[in-house]
RNA sequence: GGUCCCUUCGUCUAGCGGUUAGGACACCGGCCUUUCACGUCGGCGACACGGGUUCGAGUCCCGUAGGGAUCACCA
């Protein structure tokens, strides 16, 4: 089992879960399900857990994007399915670009997608001692060293580099000063050892990955204002945290061969690495907002619902044979990093739609009734009084594709008075048209049970009555009732609406004829 | 430009030396039908290219081309 190396890390992780709420509650979960004698181990780890530890370790510096969504959805798979610890990290050393708005928004994001974690959040600006600490380690065992080189100086001596057809990489100037300036700003260097050697790593996504150590660069990690940098301290607390398996993004290959030389600088084990593949815009570019939406919650606003998310984001680069439709519970039992694809993947707006549909079709109706409300309300409509907005979902989830959707298809329920499409109104509502209107009226006025079935019986009398079929019955009843040509079956819609509200609104419609 | 990664229908993918190269989204058409949808049936449509290895390559190897990522006192 996984124990902590570090002092500093065991005080600090109990300082981040106190100020974070959240965590809490995932604790004082956990903590039920153990019996009381171990309880007071709980708050650290939880012993049913297997050894795999993962986690997803955002900026906050905006929303949770499309990809990120991804990448901490594959970890918190693997860690539920390996019956690992998932632990969230926010890497706010840039203190000048992380906001706590930030923070919210990615919490937020993926509470709703349902990627619950087991540790943190934790937060690197809470951490800078510990990471100082580290530094000096590495400087007193002489694998870093003090740079004065000014970053104007650097930038200047990049463009010359670059323009003769040279490597952009820093020239060690400091490496070789023996004396430091008396009181200048500097920054401090990991020093790059075994020129000569490769640094190389077995990706359990793309199969090993090998680097020349002289292509590396001696890089900063800690800046002239005393803060470390990401490279660095993603190496410190991953090891600190007891990460053994790094999932995340494949532009980051590019900086695993020199993260791999500080975990063995600093004496820590190196963990395994799975990188996935980006997701791409229509254009094969790196999806950006110039692709529409590309932050998670963006896509709730527009009626999508997490499960589809989820779903779709899962399908973008896995795979299990020709299955398409995954619940959380089936990715949790399904899921392995085998199965993901090497190549990067175009984000494609149009099957997430469909999958969104399917799960509108197949979701509980109470389940999306409460979240139709929410959708109503956001339309303008209060449909605190009114049909049952389960029965409405029953009529309306084979044609909606959003919940904005269903909200706009089912504000005809919820008006005080329809008001009638022009259209629709100067073909079906006709002196022609109001002998119908009054026949179905007498005829529904007459049910004693009022459900799709009497009201069925009903038209078949109607129809009987006045020599029409359906198709004459049908459209002027559908514009009395919703003001709509389109809309869900008008049994279904009468029986939905209630005797009192159908026998109102055919009336008006009658009256309305003249 | 250097380095690294990638390459099956428009898109997501199945395939793990022998298949009429399968499925899904989208698109087109038929059926169903009280509107719109849903559903259902069918159609269109791909192994980037060139060399090898092999009795046999989408599958293995090497090139080429194309795409992506990265080269910061951002993460």
């Amino acid at each position: 089992m996984f124990s902590f190396k570090s002092k500093a890390f065991h005080a600090r992780s109990f300082q981040s879960l106190a100020s974070s709420e959240r965590s809490e509650r995932a604790r004082e979960f956990f903590t039920g399900l153990l019996p009381s004698t171990l309880q007071n181990l709980a708050p650290q780890r939880s012993y049913f857990m297997s050894g795999l530890r993962v986690r997803f370790a955002p900026s906050p510096t905006g929303y949770l994007h499309i990809g990120g969504a991804r990448t901490a959805l594959f970890n918190y798979l693997l860690a539920r399915k390996e019956k690992g610890t998932f632990v969230l990290r926010i890497e706010d050393t840039d203190v000048a670009r992380s906001t706590q708005e930030s923070v919210d928004a990615i919490l937020q994001a993926m509470e709703w997608l349902g990627l619950s974690y087991d540790e943190g959040p934790f937060y690197q600006s809470e951490r800078f001692d510990l990471y100082r600490q580290k530094v000096q380690q590495l400087l007193d065992s002489g694998k870093a060293y003090r740079c004065y080189c000014s970053a104007e100086e650097l930038e200047a001596r990049r463009e010359a580099a670059l323009k003769e057809g040279g490597k952009p990489k820093y020239d060690r100037t400091c490496l070789r000063r023996t004396e430091a300036p008396e009181g200048s700003p500097y920054v401090v260097r990991f020093q790059v050892e075994d020129e000569e050697g490769v640094t190389a790593f077995d990706d359990r996504i793309k199969g090993t990955i090998t680097f020349r150590n002289d292509e590396l660069d001696d890089l900063i990690i800690l800046r002239s204002d005393g803060t470390p940098t990401y490279n660095f301290v993603v190496v410190v607390d991953d090891a600190e945290m007891g990460i053994n398996l790094v999932i995340r993004g494949d532009d980051h290959i590019n900086n695993t061969p020199r993260q791999i030389l500080m975990y063995k600088a600093l004496g820590y084990p190196v963990p395994g690495f799975a990188h996935v593949p980006m997701i791409l815009g229509a254009d094969k570019t790196r999806l950006s907002k110039r692709h529409g939406a590309t932050s998670v919650m963006v896509y709730r606003e527009m009626g999508y619902l997490p499960e589809a998310m989820v779903n779709y984001l899962v399908r973008l680069g896995w795979s299990h044979g020709d299955e398409e439709i995954f619940s959380m519970s089936d990715l949790i039992d399904k899921f392995t990093l085998e199965a993901v694809g090497k190549s990067a993947g175009v984000f494609n707006p149009e099957k997430l739609l469909w999958l969104n549909a399917h799960y509108i079709k197949t979701g509980d109706p109470a389940r999306l009734g409460k979240l139709l409300l929410e959708y109503l309300a956001a339309e303008g409509i209060d449909a605190t009084r009114g049909p049952d907005p389960a029965a409405v979902v029953v009529t309306l989830r084979e044609r909606a594709r959003t919940m904005v959707e269903m909200a706009k298809g089912a504000a005809f329920y919820y008006v005080p008075e329809v008001t009638y499409e022009a259209e629709a109104a100067a073909k079906f509502l006709t002196e022609a048209q109001r002998p119908v209107l009054e026949s179905v009226t007498a005829r529904l006025e007459a049910l004693e049970t009022f459900d799709e079935e009497a009201i069925s019986q009903a038209f078949g009398m109607v129809m009987e009555e006045t020599g029409l079929k359906l198709g004459k019955v049908a459209p002027p009843v559908r514009v009395a009732l919703t003001g709509s040509t389109v809309s869900p079956s008008v049994y279904e819609v009468i029986a939905v609406l209630g005797r009192e509200q159908t026998l109102q609104r055919l009336r008006r419609a009658a009256a309305a004829i003249s």
